[in-house]
DNA sequence: CGAAATTATTGATCGAGATCAAAAATGAGC
DNA sequence: GCTCATTTTTGATCTCGATCAATAATTTCG
């Protein structure tokens, strides 16, 4: 019993070098020694538990971290106390990054999950990178996709339907769950429809007609937070021609 | 005649430590000789025309582009064939920041009235960074504020009404010309009414009305272009508590 | 300058999705 | 196990903003 408590909190310290996650996350294209040199400012805690914070809006900006194993939320208040889901972060995800600024979280982190999480000081990342072109490389390549899938979420929800922007949704990740190693087509959610629609834009009874309306279509099977994608080829159909499809007719649009 | 055109040409071409901009721009918090060692490989080639392409979606990356004078929008191309307006670039911003990540930019820049621009060759700056420690971290605030504005824009289109993104829209302008050293309440929109609704998720005919509605209401003079804020408060409260403010009480949302 | 094209305004109608409401399913605590 | 709280589903209704349509104001260009 004892022995298997050490055998998995020692997973759960497995460093850089051997971590599944290498590829998706920061050491992606460093050399082997460059790789152990981020491992050595890497500070790997106790797991988090279901609604624990990471961090909270408001909080001075230390650590950059990356998600091990579970799932996080990010999310603002609304000035009318309820929340704002700006993101959902999967394994090999790196969190913090709008805090670099103005050294203060722009927005709380929460466990969706039980979720393991590395720890990054953002001053020791700093220095390392001077001295690391390619992690310096690998860190602007980070920070600019985080830009350009923001943007890809702000055209999203500034243009598209609902049923759009669900299976926008269940796209995106499960094509993250892909990357990860896990299955694409079988997976479980670890949000509530709730924080789906916040994420979306959406009511949550919206959220939960659509996944009703794409099981009544064979295109999904949803049980509670159990989902699997019965035709993903519907699901692609749907973001690429939306509406009716007239041939390269521009039209006013929006 | 032609010593006036040398003069207005030598205008353009002001270094970095001379431009106006500095302190919203890169140079910010660098030291004035490594303000010269970024100067020396600022391109800055002749102004854009309203309706030039600074570059378009899908080209190879090269450069970061800083507005010096005018403004840029950038848009992505929808399936249908009209366009997502995905930002306003005013004096000091830099665009082509979405485009490090796969040295390919994601979106298409193009002036909104006649641009003078700056250009950085991504490698140098790179180059540059790892060497003038201050330029990294300068780097990394620069990409980290874009990723929070974004995520800003995203909680605006993922829950506000129509006139809240207006408001919003609105201030934002207003705040960034007053950084520049414009007027925060007497300016010239230099986009249309389309490209403001695209922006914003919302039909140009809606744009209209509110402009309309603000106008009635005294909170704006819009006279086509030309934008007076007459009351910012009632701009502000807009967008702080919208809807009726129930003291704290959380309520579902969305 | 005047004609054509573009952009903005204003009105009328419609519909997607929000909101309200209630029931059903699931999970948590005792 | 049972009770209470939370989450999800489903239905009914309403509203904000899209869309359609026409006019008016500007700009462009011969």
């Amino acid at each position: 019993m004892t022995d298997k408590n050490v055998i998995s909190l020692d997973k759960i310290k497995v460093a850089c070098r051997d971590c599944s996650l290498s590829t998706l996350c920061l050491p992606m294209g460093l050399r082997p020694e460059d790789v152990d040199r981020l491992d050595a400012i890497v500070k790997r805690n106790r797991p988090l538990q279901r609604g624990d914070h990471l961090f909270r809006a408001g909080e001075s900006f230390r650590n950059l971290y990356v998600v091990k194993t579970g799932a996080v939320k990010t999310f603002t208040q609304n000035n009318d106390g309820d929340e704002q889901v700006v993101g959902f972060h999967l394994p090999g995800e790196v969190l913090g990054l709008d805090a670099i600024q103005d050294g203060q979280h722009g927005c709380s982190a929460r466990a969706l999950e039980t979720t393991a999480i590395c720890e990054l000081p953002f001053d020791r990342l700093e220095d390392l990178s001077t001295n690391i072109p390619s992690l310096q490389h690998q860190m602007f390549r980070l920070l600019s996709k985080e830009i350009g899938q923001e943007a890809e979420m702000m055209a999203l929800l500034g243009r598209s339907t609902a049923e759009e922007r669900v299976a926008s949704f269940l796209l995106s990740l499960s094509e993250r769950f892909k990357r990860r190693g896990f299955s694409a087509t079988d997976f479980f959610l670890s949000m509530s429809r709730q924080e789906i629609g916040s994420y979306l834009g959406l009511a949550l009874e919206t959220v939960s007609r659509l996944f009703t309306r794409f099981q009544d279509e064979h295109i999904l099977k949803v049980e509670r937070k159990h989902v699997q994608i019965l035709d993903i080829e519907r699901l692609q159909a749907m973001i690429n021609h939306n509406s009716n499809c007239e041939q390269h007719q521009a039209r006013p649009s929006n």
